[in-house]
DNA sequence: CTGTTAGCGCTTTCAC
DNA sequence: GTGAAAGCGCTAACAG
């Protein structure tokens, strides 16, 4: 580690102004030069400091990512998926977790910004305080990109998959397979996810009743507690749709254990297509997020903004895709006839 | 970004290198001054640069990790403790994801030396070029604790858990079910997990039959591929001791689908009572991993030897514990004197 | 208690 | 093509 330029330039019989030539790409390196420096860094195992080289150029290749939970496997996904694509363009993630606190959120971007991030991708959820933030962090040059992270004035550029036409989607598959009761369980009632529940249900003539939505938390504890009180209800739902995959499965395992029979009695969506939910039982119907392009556009954008620097905020929509598994089937008492018909009322 | 000490010690009339007392804790800083730094803090929104810092004082208050892959729901709940308890001591964390590449690995830690991590934390797997690395390093004075990474001669420290009991007790009580083929899923023949099921086995009496043990890949596919494996065996296991809750879940999915039910046919043991475990249909027996503790002790390690810099490498060793739960029951044709006599051989 | 000053290891003109 | 030298933002003596 104390193996600075200074002693590959006297190793190399060079002067610290070439080897950082060398290192940098920038500037011509004579053949014969470049040959010793090489040989003299792999001798004496030189690694550059970051921290003294980002000094002078303002660039860390650092991207900050801030997440609520890394435990949550759509998470983990997204983060690997992103370390992936930042190493292609030679950068590292540093992740900070909020363990969903606003104040900590805070807090995470601070610490991001003290180690000197190029640039940062922050998912949810998000405070009004985080917004402004972030906001003008941005407005100082800092690439930020919202990961499904909407502002109401658009002061970030946002990537986002379309949850709306997803849930939609989800929605429409039980409406098609003759399923008049359909719960959800989701963050709330702005969400997209919840716009295309109701949205379907409206387009299929179906009430949107109250009893059966469940919003706030999700999550596995909430998968399982809603599933319980929706087990309760007089009117059974016949189908749930999930937030999330994380959310679906407990609800397939509350269901297993109160003897609910999915997808007999209960058919079952949830969102994301998380690696369990092909090997769940039954497998989980859900709808695929496009978690490589996500991060692969994430990265992009960083970097196309840490050049083009400020461009206006804007906002990126991936579409999302319906799977069709095990955990839906016919609804009920719905008969054959049910199928497809009432869609399109 | 671009507001430095030198702005804040304008600001609040004094120099910077109050300013600089003031961040660092060391010196004293009258209070007069220390309220007016302050206000000029918040007012400029300063962040200071630990780059800059880091360049003086040698530290980054950052610790690697090195993990093989960040989708494995223990390594995610690792990482999350690790970071957890990181922050406690003012320490970031700076994970690096290899996907089991020994190359990988080793450019791993060149990415997290170069950002100068104060200290680094290396999961398996290693090659001996990594360990050699490591070493290395470790001998330059900079803290290297492997977690669950055992090497020869101990060349750094070594925070690990029993993991050698944990397949032993694992064992004993499929043993103790009446349990006589009893297959295994895991990295290595030399794995502390092989240890204790073969000496559970031998203590049992039992023979070890080697196509009843599968090793070389573990996780979801492997425990898929190696269940339709010892399905097809004449002489079916009754039971499955798996490396881990990822590869025991799928297992568990896998003998669902092949109609083998659980645990009445087959009884299915994990490793780590990841969140899911507790869940899964039917719950998973399973061995706990202390995973608060061990992301604890290894940043406790970490920031005891900044400190009292060079002891000799030694090993911490952390007790595991068995869970059951229903994916274990008694061995089909056991009759009710299997009840836990056979185990004392 | 506080100001001044000399670097930390690298990059980057600017000469040669 | 390459060397010399200044400086990035901070910390850590060292005077006062």
């Amino acid at each position: 580690m104390s193996v600075t330029a200074y002693d590959v330039a006297k190793r190399a019989g060079v002067s610290v102004g070439t080897v950082s030539r060398f290192l940098t790409g920038h500037g011509y390196v004579g053949k014969d030069s470049r040959q010793r420096i090489a040989d003299a860094i792999t001798q004496l195992g030189f690694v550059p400091s970051r921290a003294a080289a980002s000094l002078r150029t303002k660039k860390t290749g650092l991207i900050g990512f801030v997440v609520s939970d890394l435990r949550n496997p759509f998470t983990a996904v997204l983060a690997t998926a992103l370390q992936e694509r930042s190493r292609e363009h030679g950068f590292g993630v540093f992740i900070a977790h909020t363990m969903g606190s606003p104040d900590r959120a805070i807090a995470a971007v601070d610490l991001l910004r003290g180690h000197g991030v190029d640039g940062l991708v922050v998912t949810p959820p998000a405070s009004p305080a985080l917004v402004e933030q972030l906001a003008e962090l941005r407005q100082s040059g800092m690439p930020v990109i919202g990961l499904g992270l909407r502002t109401d004035p658009l002061s970030f550029d946002l990537l986002t998959v379309d949850t709306r036409s997803g849930a939609r989607a989800a929605t429409d598959h039980l409406v098609g397979l003759g399923h008049e009761r359909i719960a959800f369980i989701g963050t709330s009632r702005s969400s997209g996810r919840y716009q295309g529940y109701r949205a379907a249900l409206k387009a299929a003539g179906l009430p949107l009743q109250r009893e059966r939505v469940q919003v706030g938390a999700v999550g596995p504890d909430a998968g399982w507690n809603a599933t319980t009180r929706f087990a309760a209800l007089p009117d059974r739902p016949t189908a749930i749709f999930a937030f999330d995959d994380a959310t679906a499965l407990s609800v397939l395992q509350r269901a297993h254990a109160l003897d609910w029979p999915v997808p007999k009695a209960l058919s079952v969506v949830g969102f994301d297509d998380v690696d369990l939910a092909r090997r769940s039982v039954p497998p989980l119907t859900t709808v695929v997020q496009p978690t490589d392009e996500l991060g692969r556009i994430a990265v992009a954008e960083i970097v196309r903004q840490l050049t083009d620097s400020l461009a206006e905020p804007a906002v990126i929509t991936l579409p999302t895709e319906l799977v069709v598994r095990g955990s839906t089937g016919p609804a009920p008492n719905a008969g054959s006839a049910a199928k497809g018909t009432r869609r399109k009322s």
